[in-house]
DNA sequence: CCTATTTGACCAAT
DNA sequence: ATTGGTCAAATAGG
């Protein structure tokens, strides 16, 4: 049976999701435009607006994801469960057809949501992993690890991640991430820890403590969305004379063009922005990543 | 003993 | 047949 596009209502919700998400990363390259280039200089932006941004994006994200589930809900029962059926036996009896198992791969190559591609220096990302695989990639000079959240089996979280360290500059690994944590953040969800202050032009407005696990330094390099959607901690590796680009200077109306056409991006194909076709989206980072040295 | 990691095997997709 | 993702027994470490 083929698949039906998700109820206009849930469409709705998308699209207005979707805009508030780009505005947020509007207000995250304004931000990142305020940080003094110069050499020394504090940041005019205080770091815990950025932090603030990228949470709103992360929380648009995961509601996008939850909308777009809730749309075109299949499968995933599995997932949404947590544990899965394990194997009786193995490599001895019947072949056993499991069910549960069909089309993994498949959703691994994009077909599953909430994926998103990072860089970073380390393998840390404030989330506690563990490691259930490694595998030799044909091709590639270093082996993928795989991960999978701590608390699966507690939380049923459904968050996995892949590694593997990036070829081009071996120093960074290729983070790959697979759904979202439900395990700390949907039944937790943060009240907001701190109140904007804009009249204050000191950087002292930080958070006091972050419920979430925050990046501290680790060097994002890539997020998961084009220039327009660039997590804060790009701005850590990122030239900021090329990072941001002549779009502050665009006018509203530009905006909401600029915005729509984001948007028909993101729905193409029934597919959105968090939906990254791993390979399309390296290569356009890589050639983001060539202007740094 | 308990928990996490390692690693070869299994299996679905290509 | 090959490749890549996951399982789970064996192992290591506390």
């Amino acid at each position: 049976m083929a698949m039906a596009s998700a109820p206009a209502p849930v469409c709705a919700a998308l699209k207005l999701v979707a805009r508030g998400r780009e505005s947020a990363a509007v207000l995250q390259t304004l931000l990142l435009g305020q940080q003094a280039p110069a050499d020394g200089s504090a940041s005019a932006a205080p770091h815990g607006l950025q932090e603030l941004t990228n949470q709103i994006l992360r929380c648009c994200d995961r509601a996008l994801a939850a909308l777009r589930h809730s749309g075109t809900e299949e499968e995933d029962a599995d997932a949404a469960g947590g544990i899965r059926k394990r194997k009786p036996e193995r490599g001895n009896g019947a072949p056993a057809a499991s069910p549960a198992r069909a089309s993994k791969r498949m959703r691994m190559r994009g077909g599953e949501m909430g994926t998103r591609v990072e860089k970073r220096a380390t393998m840390e990302d404030g989330f506690i992993w563990r490691k259930y695989g490694q595998k030799e990639i044909h091709g590639s000079k270093y082996p993928r690890f795989y991960f999978r959240c701590t608390y699966k089996e507690d939380h049923g979280c459904t968050a996995r991640r892949q590694v593997q360290r990036w070829e081009a500059d071996p120093s960074l690994f290729l983070i790959t991430y697979f759904g979202d944590h439900t395990c700390c953040r949907d039944d937790d969800e943060p009240p907001a820890p701190f109140v904007i202050n804009f009249s204050s032009s000191s950087s002292d407005g930080k958070p006091s403590g972050s419920p979430w696990p925050s990046c501290d330094g680790d060097g994002l390099v890539v997020s998961k969305t084009p220039d327009l959607c660039n997590s804060p901690e790009e701005s850590e590796f990122v030239d900021q004379s090329t990072s941001v680009p002549e779009l502050t200077r665009m006018s509203s109306m530009e905006w909401d063009s600029l915005l729509d056409g984001c948007l028909d991006w993101m729905l193409w194909d029934g597919e959105s922005s968090f939906d990254i076709i791993g390979d399309e989206f390296i290569g356009h980072d890589i050639d983001y990543l060539d202007v740094l040295s």
